[in-house]
DNA sequence: CTGGGCCCATGACGCATGTCATGACGGAGT
DNA sequence: ACTCCGTCATGACATGCGTCATGGGCCCAG
């Protein structure tokens, strides 16, 4: 009997999850979708990024569902930091984008399963079983291009003066906002689109941006 | 009896709804939300914007509850076939992002309710049963902000030069794409630019964007 | 300690871009 | 009939942008 109890694994008990997405209808309507199955409990929802951690520590799930476009934190750093500091909470992905970046980014955050949006209704239950047994969950022709794409070539400071040029910002402003002289931002932008391979820095940023090297 | 019967009105029938939207997942989670209800049936699922109408007219919904972002056809145009083509059919326009124009659009589409994906949980089985009965259903806080917003100053060619500059074409590229003199995209774009109060194409893009003047 | 890589900067060159003036054509409205 | 407005075009000008060469400071690995 002591030997029984003592194995951990598989008294029937739920597996309690933590859900974080910030539009409330999918975020609500998953967690109903989940709660239908009689081995989950959804016992947390959050919808920011940097909530997850604090909730997580409160209330111990064993698996987080986390979105990666959030407010606040993004759903891969909130990764790191709840691996990190919450090591038995498993993480779960589940994100619009099916981009190589996301993926690598979240491979290195220590995340367990990276599921997309638009798979299959009866993959979600079924990946977050696996997810909380331990198991590696990932679309292997996701996975595969995420290979084939390679690591990011861009410098920190390239990546920087990209992504600050988001909103069509002119050179002087990015030089501004990164405290950089504007030869300096030309530089790193004519770098950054050179390894890219675009002719503008708006194509750089789109394909940086499908690549994840964001 | 007779009578009663050809009330057509309350019979205690279900609404009958079919769903648009192209992540699977959120989709399906949606419908089962909806299901749940035991006065709604989900009597179709589609992914893209022109399997709406063939469907709808197989079907014959109450309801069509549609994304926006939809490959195929957008969500908006699918709503105006609709609306011409199955008039019998109300429409609820369910969008990611609470955008003036989307709500202008949806409103010359004929559409009937518009929400957002972050809206509570509970307001959407709320909003299909209104929608069901014929009545509007908006954020006011959009509404307003889309009042404000005005209708768009920029003539079609305009549009159609932002536009074809979206993924970081240059001044040329634009003009092989319209057949147009490049001085002629130059001066296009710079009229965008100044009616937008943009410093950069780009800027205008977005700006024009979030308004949803494209 | 000596490359090599990244960070930061400067200056100069050439092309792309944004602005402006100007003009022609056609349709819509008074 | 005349005028306004949108469409298309040309040419000229100023600025912004992308490229390149070059150099200094820093840290890390060989």
């Amino acid at each position: 009997m002591n030997d029984v109890a003592a194995m951990s694994s598989q008294i029937p008990t739920s597996i309690r999850i933590l859900m974080a997405d910030d539009q409330h209808l999918v975020r609500g309507a998953l967690a109903v979708l989940l709660s239908l199955e009689d081995d989950f409990e959804v016992v947390a929802e959050v919808s920011r990024g940097d909530q997850v951690v604090p909730v997580a520590l409160a209330c111990s799930p064993d698996v987080a569902l986390l979105d990666i476009e959030m407010p606040g934190l993004d759903g891969l750093a909130a990764a790191a930091l709840l691996h990190e500091q919450v090591p038995t909470c498993r993480v779960l992905v589940l994100t619009t984008f099916g981009r190589s970046g996301y993926l690598r980014r979240a491979m290195e955050a220590g995340v367990l399963g990276f599921l997309v949006k638009d798979a299959p209704v009866e993959q979600l239950a079924d990946a977050v079983r696996r997810v909380a047994r331990g198991e590696r969950v990932v679309d292997p022709v996701l996975a595969a291009s995420t290979l084939a794409g390679g690591s990011s070539p861009l410098t920190a400071r390239e990546r920087d003066a990209l992504v600050a040029g988001r909103d069509g910002a002119t050179v002087a402003d990015i030089a501004q906002r990164l405290f950089l002289s504007e030869g300096t931002v030309r530089n790193y932008l004519s770098a950054a689109i050179s390894k890219t391979g675009a002719r503008n820095r708006i194509e750089a940023l789109r394909l940086a941006e499908d690549q994840g090297w964001l």
